[in-house]
DNA sequence: GCGGCGCTCGTAAGG
DNA sequence: TCCTTACGAGCG
């Protein structure tokens, strides 16, 4: 799997707190004169190794001329200045005087490419900590890949790297990001530290980093007020975690070190010894880490991935202020709610029991009241395969007493009082919050959030219908959104965009159904029809009369219907079943865009296991590529906005098919027309939270579009 | 004996 | 169906 067309990722690390770092028969030492003992541990090196298929070469080298052009003009166009600490000693710029502050922005004019690590003030590393450290940052590494000629003669086999992870001409510093000194020296230090960062983020230089979205954040969150966000949005950035993650995505790459011992402690290619990883297996001090993409991944890595690392730390640096009092308002209503629901519970039930355990639950339903009987084929626990307690059953259970019904309402209040009103009060600080965006945290390509988990908030409301909360006041009924506890900032409005239906549409595009195509261009009937869909078991039989009625169209108009979607059945099932077997003889699945998903066991012996791998498959091509779409719908309204002399609309959340901008109110126009444009009226754009005051802007569907456009749009993407 | 910790399980929200 | 996060109970 692993050949030459491979384009091949080198990094170079320190994995002690040794100050020095060693590379083959050339070890160099760090005399860390300017650093502390956390300070000294971590050099990396990132080395893109030059292609050598002649064949793909033209490939891989796009990344490397598509950002070193200005710095490869500038390069030749000036002498290049000497920085006293050249190269072997990360110098700490605050060391430096007037004229080597100059030098050291020059020689960064001409850097090929940054390395970078954030040092944290327990002594860790981004490197070498398990995740994000808790741990506040210290400072930050940088190697500046300097090299004026070519990274590496081009080798003709996997086995013969020339590795060259030191090049005179490469140099190392580090700058403090924490306060420590007197403000007067500490203001001198930031100025030269923001300037470094800013030429590194400004020249379009590849920047690499393990974890390039923590560091990205920290740089916004420390020099917030010189650098912007679009000024960072701007850069480039790699991460090999993410590539890790795309060659992979099932395998989690928890640290560095995982990283190496995967990439590296193995064979690179089976069978061959390489002689370079066995002689740097016995080099104790360094490891090495080699990763590698295929050249299907590399458009995916560059064009998706790699900006969206910039999005999502941008995300999260901004904040989203939250009702605080009502928050605790409504935490004490519904504490009140429960408390009334625990007590009328436990009259019906007879006795005194948690509400909150399914087990005891279980005992007072079947085995007291023995409500199972009366009630056939309860659904059960997947692992102990006990009569469930899940809101399936206790719908079943609601006539045959009281309970169930307590019991349904209790679970719904109890959610939202202990994950949406007081788990996001624990996720606060000063009133508002940011999530935290997790690129590599799925397997099929979408994102995940968490500290809150903005991409599980309730849409819906729940509404108490008991009375005095409050004395004197008879509200009976009470209704909670938790959306609506999320505030925009003043003058601002939350607009969300969203697809419409965006699975069902790539299963009809995937499935190639003209049939089932068609159905998206008749709007009225979408809606219908996907809630026929999603309710529609094989074994409920649909009468036409009934959908005639349903649709308003004659019974012969709704068994032709019936028919196209039988004939939708069809196709699908044929597209499942090529699926299936295209998995099974590359033992993978790819989504539109080429991602990638691994499943071992679709060959199993054992039934379940591959059938289930078998599911995995067919919902890895469809989830995944709705995934490659809803990113790329990222990527390009950021991009747009960024570009944007005068749009400040920031992009606060994605759940999965929507995106949640915060805009200003006097540019939801400008900002709704740009965000259609840019996505061909794929997207629908309203305000966010749906008690829905008024539509902002009307869209265009996909079903509105010619089959041209929806052609070139899919092909825009593939 | 008690509380803290980490684990599995069940449930339910999002899509 | 599948894939996430979050919460609480219960166990060791």
């Amino acid at each position: 799997m692993l050949g030459c067309q491979d384009i091949k990722m080198v990094s170079c690390y320190q994995d002690s707190g040794f100050p020095k770092w060693g590379y083959r028969e050339r070890s160099l030492s760090v005399e860390a004169k300017n650093l502390k003992n956390g300070e000294k541990k971590i050099v990396t090196l990132l080395k893109r190794k030059q292609n050598v298929s002649t064949s793909c070469s033209e490939k891989t080298r796009r990344l490397h001329v598509n950002t070193s052009v200005s710095s490869h003009e500038r390069r030749y166009s000036c002498t290049p200045g000497q920085v006293k600490s050249s190269g072997r000693y990360p110098c700490d710029i605050s060391s430096l005087g007037c004229e080597e502050r100059n030098e050291l922005l020059v020689t960064l004019e001409q850097a090929v490419a940054f390395v970078t690590t954030m040092v944290f003030q327990d002594g860790s590393s981004q490197l070498n900590s398990e995740q994000a450290s808790t741990s506040s940052v210290k400072g930050v590494v940088v190697l500046v890949k300097n090299q004026t000629d070519h990274p590496c003669p081009p080798s003709h086999t996997s086995t013969g790297y020339t590795w060259n992870a030191a090049n005179e001409n490469d140099k190392l510093f580090y700058f403090k990001t924490e306060q420590s000194s007197p403000w007067e020296q500490e203001q001198a230090h930031k100025k030269i530290s923001w300037q470094v960062l800013f030429q590194m983020l400004q020249c379009k230089v590849p920047i690499i980093c393990f974890n390039a979205k923590d560091f990205l954040r920290t740089l916004l969150q420390v020099y917030g007020d010189e650098i912007s966000w679009k000024q960072v949005a701007d850069c480039v950035v790699l991460d090999p975690r993410i590539a890790a993650w795309l060659i992979n995505p099932s395998d989690t790459v928890p640290s560095f070190e995982c990283l190496i011992q995967k990439y590296f402690e193995k064979p690179f290619s089976k069978g061959t010894e390489n002689t370079d990883t066995g002689t740097l297996r016995n080099v104790s001090v360094s490891s090495l880490v080699c990763f590698k993409i295929k050249i299907s991944l590399w458009n995916l890595f560059c064009t998706l991935e790699l900006p969206l690392i910039k999005i999502l730390a941008v995300m999260e640096t901004h904040k989203i202020y939250v009702n605080k009092q009502e928050l605790k308002k409504t935490s004490e209503i519904l504490g009140l709610r429960l408390k009334e629901l625990e007590q009328e519970a436990h009259e019906v039930a007879g006795e005194r029991f948690l509400l909150t355990s399914s087990c005891q639950l279980r005992e007072v339903l079947f085995d007291k009241l023995k409500l199972h009987m009366l009630c056939e084929k309860l659904h059960r626990t997947e692992i102990q395969q006990l009569v469930s307690t899940s809101e399936v059953v206790l719908n079943k259970l609601q006539d045959l007493h009281p309970l169930p019904k307590i019991i349904l309402e209790y679970r719904q209040v109890h959610k939202m009082k202990s994950t949406y009103v007081d788990g996001l009060r624990t996720c606060m600080k000063k009133g508002f919050i940011s999530s935290t965006w997790n690129q590599t945290g799925t397997v099929t390509g979408r994102l995940s959030s968490k500290h809150p988990n903005i991409q599980g908030i309730s849409k819906h409301p729940v509404t108490l219908t008991k009375k005095q909360y409050i004395k004197g006041k008879e509200e009976d009924i009470v209704t909670i959104s938790p959306r609506t506890l999320f505030v925009s900032k003043k003058g601002c409005t939350f607009l969300a965009a969203d697809f419409s239906h965006i699975e069902l549409r790539i299963l009809a595009d995937l499935s190639s159904e003209p049939e089932l195509l068609k159905l998206f261009q008749e709007p009225e009937i979408t809606d219908i029809f996907s809630t026929l869909a999603s309710q529609q078991n094989s074994k409920n039989n649909l009468s036409k009369e009934r959908l005639a009625d349903c649709l308003g169209i004659t019974p012969v108009q709704a068994s032709q219907f019936i028919e196209s979607f039988m004939q939708k059945y069809k196709k699908v099932h044929e597209f499942t079943k090529k699926t299936i077997e295209q998995c099974r003889n590359k033992g993978y699945v790819v989504s539109i865009m080429g991602r990638k998903r691994p499943l071992a066991n679709i060959n199993a012996q054992d039934y379940k296991l591959r059938t289930q791998a078998e599911r995995q498959a067919v919902n890895f091509v469809v989830q995944g590529s709705a995934a490659d779409l809803c990113k790329m719908a990222m990527v390009k309204i950021f991009a747009s906005v960024v570009i944007s002399p005068t749009l400040t609309a920031r992009l606060i959340a994605q759940i999965h098919d929507e995106l949640l901008f915060e805009v200003e109110d006097s540019q939801i126009e400008e900002f709704s027309a740009r965000a259609h444009s840019r996505l061909l009226g794929l997207f629908s754009v309203k305000q966010w939270i749906y008690s829905c005051r008024h539509q902002v802007f009307i869209h265009k569907l996909w079903s509105s579009l010619t089959k041209a456009q929806q052609y070139v749009w899919l092909n825009q993407l593939a």
